[in-house]
DNA sequence: AATGAATGAGAATTCATTCAT
DNA sequence: AATGAATGAATTCTCATTCAT
């Protein structure tokens, strides 16, 4: 029997790839890719068909990643205020320690070369976050706005304190809890 | 085609940059802008160093742009919160009626082309800015955030409900007085 | 599938080569071969040297072919006519049955990955039958030109007699006999 | 104004080309083919799309070099024999004197890259010298054949012949004599 | 100054061959 | 011996930049 394709060759490319892609955006060439993982250029189309491909699954590995680390453990009896807060917690823990993943999913995010099926694919794993999201909203004005937009500003908060945690990380408690507060005032009166 | 004079030359190879950024990112190439602006692959580089120079040019203009629709009109001697909601009203609007310039300028700043001189540089312009928005937060966990912060949530809120007004302009004034209300009680008590 | 032995293994790569060449040229992938072959990538290379190995095995062995074909049941007593008439039945058989054969055979005869050794080795089986058309030939102009000559002519007609054969296969025996009365007329007088 | 594309240039390219294809097929590198044009690689796909349409381009070009040189100083008014053997010089002394371009046409007509509607186009410019040949059919047999087949001896036997006399051209008048016999004798009677 | 062809370094991808299993 | 993943040299093609006109 052959070597078989090994796992860790498949995700020594794949973190070689977000590291990269953090870094230097979706120009990161396939030859710097495969230096950084440590294996041979032609072997990263033994695991992907193509850069585009390679790219693609990135974007939904991140997803999933992210989704799962901020539903694991999810209070389903809590209170709304806490639900919230779980998540909250989940996201911005998840880019605070992940601050390379959380650059290549910015990067990946403007990127023509995610496919139009794939975005649609990320945004539907967040479908039950938008949900729980919603339901925070009780300010009036706020609710007759799209069922997406609580999920954009909540993303939009946690990014600026994801940014504020990363620049001075002993605060990181307190900002965090601060940015929860903006965003509960935000959409909840 | 009547020939151009030189400072149209330039400002047609600027907004030709300016679309394809928008739609294509920075990969866009040279030779699509200049066939965009109508003028030769060559004659870029009269007008700019090279493709980086373009890049960065674009990223100060349309930095300066938005900032000089964002305080035309500034009501110095309105109160806290008049003098917030133009700002809101000017971002707003630009964004709205300029998309390709939003969606260059988002390009444009996650790009690693970008020098981190020109990154400060467009930073500093909204140090203003920066202040009026700083002089909302009455909030005391968020007044111990850093003082970009409120402009980050205020960016962030704002291109959300961009997007939503994208999605159906004929509510635009609707989401754009929710959209401020969401941000107004995010740092205002 | 039911594991091959060794000799099975080689002739299903030897066949599974014929095929490819004839569809795609010499360019045909290792990859494809084995695929074709039902073996591994690397099994042809425990067979043969190397890829150009293997294609001019495949040379020798299709002219061998072709010329076992040809002198199979030859009427060493026939008089002239005759003895060319069996060649020329079991050339125009031949190719007529195993396409792929012959199409294999006319990319590998332009082709420079034959080495001149196995070029000449393959002309040399055909000394015999270069011997036996030579003397059919009683046209003086025609008896001047070189002894590969005839065999050259013959080929050449019963390649075009070939094609209007596969073209119409239900005039198969009218043709072949028309081919060979031009060939034969083309040398004898 | 900027240099224009130069025919000069083109044709460097495309002689190379076929210099190269006669050699070694056409798996020659476009770098090959560039250095030995004295143009940049870059160059080439300033002239053509890619390397297939130089192929394809080529195919044509040599289709139509050909014909030309078979077909110029046609004698409309000569007797069937006349008209024939015109063609035939035409056809043998273009070969001989053309060894690459004979070469590298016999490699792209067994090419997989030359498209089928290109082979259909080359094939129709010879339909005027099938129509000279076909009158020249007299034996009763051949004419039951294809309307292409006395085009298929025809070349054929001119190759075999042209083979003879590179061989030993200093026998070339009497060998292409010889060959024009048989020729004539397989057709005519 | 404007033009656009020329350049060639660099990119993604292929594929014959090797080699760990 | 058989397997098929791993390798990396080689290939085609792109594109920012230069430069002859």
């Amino acid at each position: 029997m052959a070597r078989l394709k090994s796992d860790d060759r498949r995700s020594a490319i794949l973190s070689a790839t977000v590291e990269l892609v953090a870094q230097q955006g979706t120009g990161a060439t396939t030859a710097s890719i495969a230096r950084r993982a440590g294996v041979a250029e032609g072997s990263i189309f033994t695991y992907f068909e193509n850069k585009d491909d390679l790219l693609n699954q990135i974007y939904l590995d991140l997803k999933r990643d992210l989704i799962s680390a901020i539903l694991s453990g999810f209070p389903e009896r809590g209170d709304l205020r806490a639900r919230a807060h779980h998540v909250w917690q989940g996201y911005v823990a998840w880019g605070v320690s992940n601050p390379s993943k959380r650059k290549a999913m910015a990067q990946l995010s403007v990127s023509e070369r995610i496919s139009a099926g794939n975005k649609a694919r990320g945004l539907a794993m967040f479908a039950e976050v938008t949900i729980i999201l919603s339901e925070c909203v009780t300010r009036p004005a706020v609710r007759n706005l799209p069922a997406t937009y609580p999920g954009s500003v909540f993303a939009a908060i946690a990014d600026a304190t994801m940014d504020a945690i990363i620049a001075d990380p002993s605060r990181s408690a307190e900002y965090s809890l601060a940015g929860f507060e903006a965003l509960w005032n935000a959409v909840h009166e």
